[in-house]
RNA sequence: GGGGGAUUAGCUCAGUUGGCUAGAGCGCUUGCCUGGCAGGCAAGAGGCCACCGGUUCGAAUCCGGUAUUCUCCA
């Protein structure tokens, strides 16, 4: 049975059992700040759960593709070391909201198993919540029950808290769960061993394949349980898994899921798979995450330096090290395993194929800049090396070096190892354990449990049409965090404030109680589906209808930019053509940027042709035209751009403006002459084939003409010319430039001439060539005129002393032979004769300068300087 | 969001405790030599040492800020 297959009965079984299929949610998180990637099929429908929003269908299934970098059994660094963890994979699962519950969830499971995927029912185990003291808790009975009736009492495990208690973060929903094991050993090792006894004991071949969760309880902020009005049921099925025990093979790798992209590494590195542990690991890393990293590019989620973008960095980069140190790979290789991915995955998940370029693009960037950090770090450790005075290297020092130069720590030991050097672990372990401690100590947030004061399933957003509601507050809680000190989260029953969305800015504004107070609104976020409006502090009274009121500026600069975001998406499309597609947008009140896929740094005339564009729609007052509830095939037929690696429901809200319609949530303006003009104020790449637009709109505008304009003005004032400032500009340096040389040059022949003029009052003190005069020359001048001297004459010794600004200056130049023959020091000397002038000094034993604030001194320092030299000899 | 680095010639980079008249290699220009494969020799041009401020007699070097960029952590 081939994977597509699989997928595909999967799908079917449920469909017939009055399942609605529906598509996999993007891997790549956008609604919730909880979460960075989607790490479980239930994650889509969270807002279900939590009862902030009622499903449209009661029975749900999918396959969801999921990452998971994190979490007791999904260290990233454990991925391929293994035949059967992985960073990305696909979840089947099947959902009850409130409907059937563990008996149809059990009998379903079984049924699908054993009569369509006909797996022989002697290699299954299911195990049972046993119960836990911690939380008071019986045993699962009523699952047990329903178990015994199918498979023998021998066959049900009793499972703990850990592995059979099933939570969706420290808070929230949750419950016991039921796991179905396989056992895919051998007649031989079954005999010897009873699979009972390997369940959950980390035997590859004894594993979870299914997991049923039982929604039923919800733990509070302080850690108790409370019982849930409605039931659920979750469910998810490894597909990797279920491919490996359907197609008969031992590992999840020898599937069709794998097997297409290792042959296509064999092939390109030459390295055959199954020959040694060590590049057999090496290939399953590739193997694993290139399909993570190319779903998650697919998804909007370019590798970058912070959030979720370096979560993908790391994941790609690992691969690229596993392929230098142990299949020889020096040069990018990971991005031609793309072609094979989308050609295998291409129907099942279209974002692949359709973004297939980009992807191979992008990879290859990041391959060859990190193939450039390993150079510098190779280096960067070899004279590390040298520098060790023992056989140890420094955890500190190899902590920079992965730190600092991001060069991993496992070459940096694997490296140090073959040249016979020890690296101090426990003092990297401990540098790298007080970083994540810093980091963690200034993002912690603290979050009490909701004070519910009234129900109300699901709130209304009303900013579309007004500013200002009489609201009432359904809850709130506290949130405490380092950076913004204490917060309260508030949800009204209704609410004008727009939620941070779309690339779009929350609203800001305030908020205010019958008896006149005011709190302030400082931002406005959507968490599961939820309009959290974020205040400073709690009004004084919470119950009562407050008047709620958005910022009225910020929200009109930010719909100005909205639009313009949306014309100048158009723009790009018309002018650059349809490969153009929209890679991520940010909507504030100031600016706004704009990410596409493009493959040419735009030209200026390109630039000012997308501005035209956009402005000639504005001129042209095109109105707002939406469509606030419009099913989204029939949106898509109207020709409405929608954003892949976004989520959209049935229902969708399009936005018009003449040829521009878009699938958008983002408030805008009633009319494109609102934003007045649009100004493009920067164009840059952000990766390979991905270009960044930044501009403004409105005022900011205005205040961008106004502020060069008056700069122009007063360049021309002090240009004191009315014509063309750019030719007198270049002219003044044009002439500067001449009169530097000029002046270079006269200052030459003036150092020369009085270069002449001062050898000529050399006076032979006992061998030595001596002077001490006071020069009208700055100190650079001079430095240059007594080496210029000492290249001439033999045995020298100068003082020269100068006047600039009141302030005084001595220098001293000794020939080298003569101070070191002497034992004669320049550095000392103005030290010694800095008295004189009030000041002090240093240099080199042949050169040496002293400044001072008193002038009226330098006769004396002169004069000093001659007994000095009288004195040594 | 929190750290750590980097920014010096067209490019790749040196530059030690503040003081070496700011350097190397490659590239460039010019001349000469040359049956060569990165030709050789010689001469030369090319620097606001990222920007702004501070400390100091003196800053590429120390301190603070800004910008750009790399990197690690969350």
């Amino acid at each position: 049975m081939t994977s597509q297959e699989v997928r595909a009965q999967f799908l079917n079984f449920f469909k017939e059992k009055n399942h609605k299929i529906v598509p996999s949610a993007p891997m790549v998180m956008k609604n919730d700040p909880t979460l960075m990637f989607t790490n479980a099929g239930m994650n889509q429908f969270k807002e279900f759960f939590l009862g902030n929003s009622v499903p449209k269908s009661k029975r749900v299934t999918d396959t969801q593709k999921c990452l998971r970098v994190s979490g007791k059994h999904n260290d990233l660094e454990e991925v391929g070391k293994d035949t059967y963890h992985h960073t990305m994979f696909e979840m089947l699962g099947n959902w009850s909201f409130g409907d059937y519950f563990k008996k149809e969830a059990i009998q379903w499971a079984w049924e699908l198993l054993t009569e369509v995927y006909k797996i022989d029912k002697e290699n299954l185990y299911v195990s049972v919540f046993e119960g836990s003291q911690d939380d008071k808790l019986e045993l699962d009975q009523e699952a047990y029950d329903l178990w015994k009736e199918i498979v023998p009492e021998d066959r049900i495990i009793m499972g703990n808290k850990k592995d059979n208690f099933w939570e969706m973060g420290d808070q929230g929903p949750c419950g016991p769960c039921s796991e179905i094991h396989v056992d895919l050993r051998s007649k031989e090792e079954k005999a010897k061993v009873p699979g009972a006894s390997l369940v959950n004991q980390d035997d590859p071949l004894v594993v979870e394949i299914w997991n049923l969760v039982f929604i039923q309880y919800n733990r509070k902020a302080n850690g108790s349980l409370e019982d849930l009005p409605e039931k659920h049921i979750d469910t998810g099925m490894g597909f990797e898994r279920l491919c490996m025990v359907l197609q008969n093979v031992k590992s999840n790798y020898d599937t069709d899921v794998f097997t297409p992209l290792i042959r296509e590494i064999e092939t390109i590195t030459g390295h055959k798979y199954g020959k040694t542990e060590e590049a057999d690991i090496a290939i399953r890393v590739v193997a694993d995450h290139v399909r993570a990293v190319a779903f998650a590019i697919a998804d909007g989620q370019l590798p970058s330096n912070t959030g979720a973008g370096y979560v993908i960095r790391r994941i790609l980069r690992r691969a690229i090290r596993y392929g230098f140190t142990f299949l020889d790979t020096k040069q990018p290789f990971i991005f031609r395993l793309v072609k094979v991915l989308s050609e295998r995955m291409g129907d099942a998940f279209p974002e692949l194929s359709k973004h297939h370029q980009i992807i191979e693009n992008v990879i290859k960037e990041e391959e060859n800049s990190f193939l450039s950090t390993l150079e510098q770090g190779l280096v960067l450790l070899d004279s590390v090396i040298k520098s060790s005075k023992g056989k140890t290297i420094d955890g500190e020092k190899a902590f920079e070096l992965y730190d600092t130069f991001g060069f991993p720590i496992d070459l940096t030991s694997l490296i140090l190892e073959e040249k016979g050097y020890r690296l101090d672990v426990e003092g990297f372990e401990k540098a790298l354990k007080a970083q994540k401690d810093r980091s963690r100590a200034a993002s912690e947030v603290s979050k009490d449990d909701w004070t519910v004061l009234q129900q109300d399933a699901e709130q209304e957003f009303v900013g579309y049409d007004t500013l200002e509601a009489n609201v009432k507050l359904v809850k709130y809680r506290k949130v405490s965090s380092k950076k913004e000190g204490d917060q309260y989260q508030l949800v009204f029953n209704l609410t004008p404030f727009y939620a941070e969305g779309g690339g779009q800015v929350g609203d800001k504004g305030y908020l205010e109680a019958p008896n006149g107070d005011v709190v302030y609104i400082v931002d406005t976020k959507k968490e599961n589906n939820e309009i959290v409006h974020f205040a400073e502090n709690l009004p004084k009274e919470v119950s009562g209808t407050f008047k709620a009121v958005v910022d009225q500026e910020q929200r009109f600069h930010t719909a100005c930019n909205h639009t313009a975001t949306h014309l100048l998406h158009q723009a790009l499309r018309e002018i650059l053509g349809s490969h153009v597609e929209q890679k991520g947008s940010a909507v504030h009140a100031k600016h706004l940027r704009f990410d596409f896929s493009h493959f040419s740094k735009l030209s200026v005339e390109e630039l000012r042709e997308v501005e035209n564009f956009v402005n000639a729609r504005i001129e042209g007052q095109l109105p707002l035209q939406e469509n606030r509830n419009i099913p989204i095939k029939e949106a898509m037929e109207q020709g409405a751009m929608a954003l892949f690696g976004e989520k959209y429901g049935d229902t969708v809200r399009t936005v018009r403006f003449g040829h521009s319609i878009e699938l958008c949530g983002g408030t805008h303006v009633k009319n494109t002459a609102d934003i007045w003009h649009f100004k493009i104020v920067s164009e840059g790449a952000v990766a390979a084939g991905i270009r960044r637009i930044e501009a403004i709109t409105s005022e900011a505008a205005k205040e961008f003409f106004f502020k060069n304009n008056r700069m122009l003005f007063e360049i021309k004032d002090l240009l004191n010319t009315s014509q063309d400032p750019v030719k007198a500009v270049a002219s003044l340096q044009e002439e500067n430039s001449a009169l530097k040389k000029q002046v270079e040059q006269l200052l030459k022949d003036k150092a020369k001439g009085l270069k002449n003029e001062l050898i000529a009052e050399l006076k032979d003190i006992n061998g030595i060539q001596f002077l001490a005069k006071k020069v009208d020359l700055d100190a650079g001048g001079i430095k240059d005129l007594a080496f210029a001297m000492g290249g001439q004459v033999d045995d020298l010794f100068l003082l020269l002393a100068s006047e600039n600004d009141g302030k005084a200056i001595l220098s001293c130049y000794i020939s080298k032979d003569l101070a070191s023959n002497k034992g004669l020091n320049a550095g000392n000397i103005v030290r010694e004769l800095g008295k004189h002038i009030q000041g002090g000094g240093g240099g080199q034993p042949f050169f040496a300068t002293a400044g001072g604030k008193n002038p009226d001194g330098i006769p004396a320092a002169l004069a000093n300087a001659e007994e000095l030299v009288l004195a040594t000899t």
